[in-house]
DNA sequence: CACTAAGTAGAATGATCGATCTATCTAATT
DNA sequence: AATTAGATAGATCGATCATTCTACTTAGTG
């Protein structure tokens, strides 16, 4: 019963119609609307619409993470795979109805380019992501797991972006070969070294189980 | 001097807050303002604001695809470098003091997701782009032109994004390192081929004429 | 000169913006 | 029962929103 506090009801709300309408188009009006609330309940809480977004975007990051996280996690024990897993995940996302692309980088893209609030936040996320793929870089025995997810988290912008606009899911199998192309590429020996031939067999079940979305 | 009509200078100044500011958050009185023009020429001229937010989107595209189309003619001749030339304009694009990204992604990111007018005028710019990149992916001889040039587009769009935020003009070396390892990985051997001698002086004057769009 | 087309300045429209201020009510604590 | 913190509805603020209107000036054409 935590979840319908006002202010959770006021967040929920204004995550709604932030990333449905726009974060600029949305006016206080609507979102105590929504919310059910009083409007004093808003500027209490969060201050003011600049303190609402940014604790939008900060739930937003965590619930995103989390839900990447446990969709890797879920796809495929062995690390590569999982780095793979990524643009399944993805695919996922994409094939839902109401698929609105990455709330930071829309936020960023409608926001003042002067405007560093948003920015700040966003590189934030982005950091944290980038952190998650690395570390999976690393345990995979790629020479240079920093670079190499980089690389990798380029690719997911770029499909997020491009389902964005053509709303078609396929494009995480696209982005997901682009991967795989990047990866045969890649310099592997690190310190802690490859998958050996024994987590070979699982790479195979676990790519088939990953094959299935949502 | 036809460049100094109203029409022009209305257009001018709402290029310029748009990409900065963002379309949502800039006025007509501000457009009229950095114009100095009249607020009744504007409405006669573009009849409304989403009819001034077409014709911005529409000459946009124009520019770009026009810069885009120099910039590869500029860099190299054999098809194959102009591949990869495409990274290098993207260096050239992200390290302007003023980079704001991709018009028609910020538009659609902070436009209400049900909104198809400024989705349209993005997939037609994107084809356009897609349809530059897969000649020259047919000319440089890969066996599947189409499915490169998506995948290439995907890598141009995530550097386009990742750069807007980072603003870091080193994505696009990153981006160029994935489009390589892309490359080396595609299949060869269209009808065409690899251009030989004969052919490359079509692929030239063919370039040549795709230089100057606007 | 008369006519036309295009641009000008500025008032005015009703709606909505983010934000502030009451005044009332409810629920939990003391 | 008295107190207190939080939520409520709603009026109100000045500013800005996109749009329309009128009246005046200018430039070009017959």
């Amino acid at each position: 019963m935590q979840d319908t506090t006002s202010a959770e009801k006021i967040l929920g709300a204004a995550r709604r119609l932030f990333v449905r309408n726009g974060i600029h188009a949305t006016g206080i009006d609507q979102i105590i609307a929504e919310a059910g609330t009083a409007r004093m309940t808003l500027y209490n809480r969060f201050g003011s619409k600049d303190g609402l977004v940014t604790a939008f975007l900060r739930r937003e990051g965590e619930v995103w993470r989390g839900w990447f996280a446990q969709a890797l996690e879920r796809r495929a024990t062995a690390p590569e795979d999982r780095l793979l897993g990524i643009f399944d995940a993805l695919g996922e996302w994409f094939s839902q109805d109401d698929y609105y692309g990455c709330a930071f980088i829309n936020a960023v893209a409608e926001s003042c380019k002067d405007d560093d609030l948003v920015r700040d936040l966003t590189l934030e996320h982005k950091r944290q992501v980038l952190a998650m793929i690395e570390r999976l870089a690393d345990e995979a025995g790629f020479a240079e797991p920093a670079r190499l997810a980089h690389q990798l988290a380029l690719i997911m912008d770029g499909a997020i972006t491009v389902a964005l606009v053509t709303r078609d899911p396929s494009v995480a199998h696209m982005a997901r070969e682009t991967a795989k192309a990047l990866l045969s590429t890649a310099a592997r020996g690190n310190a802690r070294g490859p998958a050996d031939s024994e987590s070979d067999k699982k790479i195979d079940r676990r790519a088939k189980a990953a094959a299935e979305p949502a």
